[in-house]
DNA sequence: AGTGAATAGATAAATATATATCGATAAAAA
DNA sequence: TTTTTATCGATATATATTTATCTATTCACT
């Protein structure tokens, strides 16, 4: 049980939510197994690839001629996905954007509890907003201290989201989830992932612009 | 010109907007060049790297023992992300992340600028959400003819992401990006583009077992 | 039973991406 | 002026990821 995960790639990771939601959705729909075809087909993805991948994440063998037993699959996706042994974390900046995740139905979805919000604005201190209640930014370290909650999740403005990182590093923060624009710097032992919406529109434009090009 | 975009990988292509950002920050800072190792430092990435994403959107040649020329470079990446030659997009799906994607300055940051939003909601349809005009989702065929929007900003509930993916498709929507965790089908010839919190989320939740794992 | 088709699982090949090395050159220092 | 140093630009190497190929197995059908 040493370290599995840390063989698996980022790749894999970021598909193994697909497979989950659609897993379930033909789970849903009465079916009790599944090929790697049928759910390479369903994403759009090579059934070679889709076969490795359930291969590190679970146990469960396949049969030829009928594929993998879709309730087990799911189940041990889900365990790997951290779904059965939840995960807390706190919402520091509560701004549009953070009103909206808190909103977000995919967290508690993928296992994840939002126990607290954190703000400095007045406006929105005190408050509760979608069942979550929001504290003052100067309260988060002994709220973090009292609650051992190592994830953190960081919709700030732009301008100050390193500054609140450092001090969420400072108050134990070990896992950050950053929707803000700037790539962060944290010591070694703390991870970030970005939720980068910049990047993704850099992306789809050039994929326009091949487009359009392509057709004159 | 033919085709010089499609022969960039997206691995660089995600990496354009983090350049651009520190660049402008180094601008601001009153520097004039910098150097590739500067870039790599900043960004924690590869030197090398660096070079090399440079030398496929930008003709400046960097000097020995000097670096490039700030200026020109963030020119030539503004150039090459569009924000020149601006795009336009239509919002569907007015809700909580709608309403906050609205709010985002990111896109008109990177040459996006929202001309409309649609939503089927009457308590939404007809306002104003940060300045731009709310309307009902039956006037988006129209809409589309008449303005030859060919980008779509997707963020519907779930349910209905596909149903409404055909439709943008259908009225000549030629790129969307997609913040629903669906994995769109699409014909040949579109481009989707996902913003997959789950997905992020996934990754950031495996490292953090590894971290935890670790301290063990 | 026997045959054919579909599939897992393993392995190999191809592709994509990241990193390292090295000579040339311009600026700075001696 | 000469030497040293930092840097680019090109090339080579290494690693990661995806895709293709092949064999054996299971089921369905005759």
């Amino acid at each position: 049980m040493a370290k599995p995960e840390q063989t698996i790639s980022n790749a894999t990771l970021k598909r193994l939510p697909k497979y989950l939601r659609f897993l379930k959705a033909l789970y849903l729909d009465g079916e009790e197994f599944v090929s790697s075809v049928t759910i390479a087909n369903g994403l759009e993805l090579n059934s070679v690839q889709v076969k490795k991948d359930i291969a590190l994440v679970s146990t469960v063998e396949g049969k030829p001629k009928v594929g993998f037993e879709l309730k087990r699959l799911i189940d041990d996706l889900e365990d790997f996905l951290g779904l059965n042994n939840s995960q807390k974390a706190i919402l520091v900046g509560v701004g549009k954007l953070g009103t909206a995740l808190l909103s977000y139905k995919g967290f508690s979805k993928y296992g994840l509890k939002i126990t607290a919000g954190f703000d400095v604005s007045e406006d929105i201190v005190g408050k509760v907003v979608a069942g979550t209640k929001v504290y003052h930014e100067s309260e988060m370290a002994d709220y973090l201290k009292k609650n051992k909650v190592k994830m953190a999740i960081l919709a700030v403005q732009t301008s100050v989201a390193q500054a609140v990182c450092d001090k969420l590093v400072k108050d134990g923060i070990l896992a950050i989830l950053n929707f803000s624009p700037v790539p962060l710097k944290v010591s070694e032992g703390v991870a970030v992932q970005d939720v980068d919406i910049a990047a993704s529109l850099a992306i789809l434009s050039t994929k326009l612009k091949v487009i359009l090009d392509g057709k004159n």
